[in-house]
DNA sequence: CAGAATACCTGCGGGC
DNA sequence: TGCCCGCAGGTATTCT
């Protein structure tokens, strides 16, 4: 479900109903996601109120006075906020409530996310403090993206979706990054051309922001914190689009595997330069 | 060291 | 109807 575009999403979502509150009650029903829960460090929560919601690649923060948590929503996670009760699912791995009746309720099919805890500075944590650049940040431009490839040999869209690089583009909106800027996702990433650097740099702002503004994507089942699709799925130009006709010229849509991911992309539009 | 393969899970749709 | 297969938005860990 999510990259930068759906957690950006979720973010805006639930920061109005949980920022400034009061934890009141935590209910983990299920002690492991990709790892074992703090549950130790969340009852402690009780009490504490959630001074800030940040977003640092696809990680979502939940700030404290006392620390902070540190959400993923792996492939198939979904956070939303309820003003009643509901019955639990099967997959409704945690609840938080909050003084004003609010009710963070997280929910994970897969179990790839993850929630865990710090008492220090997170952006100081393992998982969040080698991560590359935010890609809607001036610090994305094609002369970081020149340095960090100048050497790689790996295709470029398998570069792109290392998170340590740059954060928050997964599998749809690099796919569909490399077919808007024109570049062959296998091409090496030390090969990329300076002028497809630039443009695969706007293609990427581009993308996030246009997908941010449309909530999303809902590919399959991403639905946001208040239980609405994503409308950006309608203006994928390649993403689920194999063996069908290229929007843009008519020939049909290739799919391959990169870096154990799906790619689909179009052999003239993004052709293998000579 | 870089890069590739593996592992973690459940659910869904399609073919038989 | 049911079973088996392949596929799905991610990424740390282990391998070569």
């Amino acid at each position: 479900m999510p990259e930068l575009p759906e957690v950006e999403t979720t973010l805006r979502g639930i920061q109005p109903f949980i920022e400034n509150q009061t934890i009141q009650k935590v209910i983990v029903r299920r002690p492991c996601l990709r790892w074992p829960i703090p549950k130790t460090n969340l009852q402690q929560l009780i009490g504490y109120r959630i001074n800030q919601l940040q977003r640092r690649g696809k990680y979502l923060l939940l700030c404290t006075d006392l620390g902070t948590v540190i959400l993923h929503l792996g492939m198939s996670g979904r956070l939303q906020v309820l003003n009643k009760p509901v019955k639990a699912d099967k997959h409704d791995h945690i609840d938080i409530l909050f003084n004003n009746n609010c009710l963070l309720r997280f929910t994970d099919p897969r179990r790839f996310g993850a929630l865990l805890w710090t008492n220090n500075n997170p952006q100081e944590h393992p998982l969040l403090k080698n991560l590359g650049v935010e890609p809607l940040t001036r610090h994305f431009n094609h002369h970081y993206l020149h340095t960090q490839l100048k050497h790689k040999k790996i295709a470029i869209k398998a570069a792109l979706m290392d998170q340590h690089i740059v954060v928050g583009v997964g599998n749809i909106y690099c796919t569909e990054a490399l077919f808007m800027a024109g570049i062959h996702p296998t091409l090496p990433a030390k090969n990329v051309s300076s002028l497809q650097l630039k443009q695969l740099v706007v293609a990427i702002k581009n993308i996030l922001r246009r997908a941010i503004k449309k909530g999303g994507s809902s590919i399959k089942d991403f639905l946001n914190s208040l239980g609405k699709p994503g409308y950006f799925s309608q203006e994928l130009q390649v993403y689920g689009r194999a063996d069908l006709p290229c929007l843009q010229c008519q020939s049909i849509l290739q799919m391959i595997t990169i870096a154990q991911r799906s790619t689909i992309y179009c052999s003239r539009c993004q052709p293998i330069p000579a």
